[in-house]
DNA sequence: TTTCTTATTGCAAATGGTTTTCATTATCAT
DNA sequence: ATGATAATGAAAACCATTTGCAATAAGAAA
């Protein structure tokens, strides 16, 4: 697939520079299926690149997040998780997370009609409240098969 | 209302005691509409009883969350907020987040459909991933009116 | 290609919410 | 009333994330 990537337009119109960590940090995201903490990011960086430093994943991070090619979850164990927000291996999904053990199981049953509905709603909540939505996230709490 | 509060029974079960920080902390909460702070709460507590550290906030809190008697959240403002779980004031709702100024819209008034999607979800995803499911949290992304 | 402006980076230090340690206090079963 | 021990408060420790600043490099202009 030639050509630039997706979100090289994105960075062009907002007036950032396309760098070499920000090219390896998307390129990891992109690789991913997993929801990866800011530190596991940098470890997987520092593999091939060990020059590039922690600060800069946060702050990439931070920059991609603001553009919304990423979004910033929050699952309970004391550290932010990143995903691309659109990518062949990142379908939309929603969230399952288990309170004791922290598993966290991505599905995908039903997003056509969560979606439908969810579309509708935002519709609605947009002229109610007068917000520009731009996405949504839905977590589900409970106990894995193994936690019970 | 007298008798007891009905999250006593959760304290007896488990062999927690009813200490008197606990009870004003519970008080606070079942009083309030608001996503309150470890440190909110600690400000609220100490007008009337000083005594009370902030440290015990963060306990009893992680208590009430273990419990399920009190739900935590995330809303990106680098800070976890407590909601009871159940309460006259708080029904169940759903947010709407602004990812400029960090406001936080409440909302309850669902669509029928909203209602039908998310039982119908929680009963399948129980099933296909023998997950017990407790609760959900759905929170939607943008700009408020003042932000945009 | 070379130059120049300035966004970006790396390192170290600072920040700040949350947790831990430990001696003291208070709950509640007996 | 008493005793076992869960709970508490204060201070220190933790640790993910952010910030300051001098050095570097991206990309527009020449």
């Amino acid at each position: 697939m030639p050509g630039p990537p997706w979100w090289y337009g994105k960075f062009q119109n907002a007036g950032h520079r396309v760098t070499l960590p920000r090219q390896i940090i998307l390129g990891i995201l992109s690789r991913t299926s997993k929801h990866l903490s800011a530190e596991e990011i940098y470890l997987s960086v520092h593999r091939t690149y060990p020059a590039v430093g922690l600060t800069t994943i946060y702050r990439t991070l931070q920059l991609l997040v603001h553009l919304g090619i990423v979004f910033k979850f929050d699952f309970g164990d004391g550290r932010s998780r990143y995903e691309l927000t659109a990518s062949q291996k990142q379908k939309h999904h929603h969230h399952l997370i288990c309170r004791r053990c922290g598993r966290v199981i991505d599905y995908t049953d039903f997003i056509e009609e969560e979606r439908e509905v969810f579309n509708k709603v935002e519709k609605i909540l947009s002229q109610k409240y007068n917000f520009k939505i731009n996405n949504h996230q839905v977590h589900f709490y409970g106990l894995c098969d193994k936690c019970q």
